[in-house]
DNA sequence: TGGGCGTCTGAACGGTTGTTCAGTCCGTAC
DNA sequence: GTACGGACTGAACAACCGTTCAGACGCCCA
């Protein structure tokens, strides 16, 4: 279903000064609000830009007199999206003394309608968030090298990708909100943050304690090293670059698709 | 940008035999490959009946004749997605032995056109795919439950909390894969799956080794739970359901959006 | 041989999209 | 007072969308 119009602001005229909601600023920062909103609520192609404009409260071509087309508002978000996570960053870091119980939770809750444009744009690809996905990488490095040196974190060996990898985890499993609020009743981006604390508590255990054995790991790979080389023992030599020796699902193997 | 045509199959006609690629199966077969690959690569909205029609070597009014409508096309795409999977999971059970290394890696690269719709099916949202990830929440419960009997996975406080976490982590990661490729320099869904060692060397380490030192975060919890005491200490009581005491960013924290 | 039926097509339809156009309103500078 | 320029609008535009329609083709059964 494809989403049409959203709930009018009503002021439909145009100096119609003291509304609900947001302060009324600027027609044309109040144009980027409620894309930044639909966008991120409908995706992209959803949200077509009449409905942008009767959230917004003006007319569609308004928008194009102000962003030129829709490609240039959707760009117009990205940045301002990017510049309010920079902000928002830059205003963590200012606080000071010991951090609040689920300061994160809160963090989250409080800018979910910027996360939620965020999830649009990753998904929908584009290369507009890529440095904007860089920095998220490079605070959540900063954060876990300052956890480190409190002792609250562990060392890894290769610090940057275990940084990319539990921020992919951890990003990748908002993405999936829909799917969570099915499981824990609760969604990371909508409802009350207290809800989100069975979860937490879930997330906790697997990062304080191992899911794996390391040791039976490694013995199930040296193991499995040996089957290997037994399926091989009566071909010479590896094509290089030849398929692996699993015979992983045989349907469509083969294609270019 | 919209996709529009895809490189069409070149089988203009309507008995083109033997053509490259898939046999040519039956024309209602290949719309269903077609929209599968199609939306999976671009997504339902980006993706029209005309490029369908093309890739399938059809026209579009032969998709409705099939299909009744793009939403019914979708939802046969769904089904046909979920029993693909039902049936690439039954084959992988009836695999006896030992696994052979990057099973799970393999498995993923034969069946990544399955794995792209299902992406965009789950960042679409909609009911249709539902079924499908509690199905696969169950199987993944399976797995560890199995792993675990071995002694390969640690057990757990809360099982079925551990398994959807470390799935929604792992299918959330995957759902990120075009910044995944930015970062390893590989994609999970294209490419070769032996370049994807470092990424899962990476995981291997946050899942065999704890990255949180249970202790320190126990004592940080216990610090800020006297810290929040001290902050409240001079309000009588908490108002049940009233904000937390974080004053997280400041901006748009009391409207309804 | 003929009639029905499912497959499949090109042409066309109504609706929605993003965008353009011509023009109105209004605050400001001269 | 008037010319100007930006904010803003309704009407209109071409393009594309999903879908409908009428008809052509080939196949099976009588």
């Amino acid at each position: 279903m494809v989403y049409k119009y959203g709930a009018s602001r009503g002021s439909q005229g145009h100096s119609a000064g003291g509304n609900a909601g947001p302060p009324a600023a600027d027609a044309r920062s109040r144009i980027l609000e409620s894309a930044i909103d639909l966008f991120g609520e409908h995706g992209f192609q959803e949200v077509s830009l009449k409905a942008i404009a009767a959230h917004a409260g003006v007319s569609a071509p308004l928008v194009i007199h102000h962003y030129q087309s829709k490609a240039g508002l959707r760009t117009a978000c990205d940045r301002h999206v990017a510049e309010e996570f920079r902000k928002s960053k830059t205003e963590s870091v200012r606080f000071k003394g010991p951090m609040p119980r689920n300061y994160a939770l809160d963090a989250i809750y409080a800018n979910r309608h910027l996360l939620k444009y965020m999830i649009q744009a990753f998904a929908a690809g584009g290369p507009n968030m890529d440095e904007l996905f860089d920095r998220m990488i490079e605070d959540s490095l900063d954060y876990l090298a300052e956890a480190e040196s409190l002792g609250l974190v562990h060392p890894s060996k290769n610090p940057r990708h275990r940084a990319v990898v539990i921020f992919l985890h951890s990003f990748g499993a908002l993405m999936l909100h829909k799917q969570m609020e099915r499981e824990f009743g609760v969604s990371p981006l909508d409802g009350d943050p207290k809800d989100l604390l069975p979860y937490m508590a879930a997330v906790l255990e697997v990062h304080t304690q191992p899911v794996i054995n390391a040791e039976k790991y490694r013995e199930l790979m040296e193991s499995q090293e040996a089957f290997d080389r037994d399926i091989h023992n009566d071909v010479p030599e590896d094509a290089p670059g030849a398929e692996s020796a699993v015979p992983a699902t045989p349907q469509r193997s083969g294609t270019d698709r």
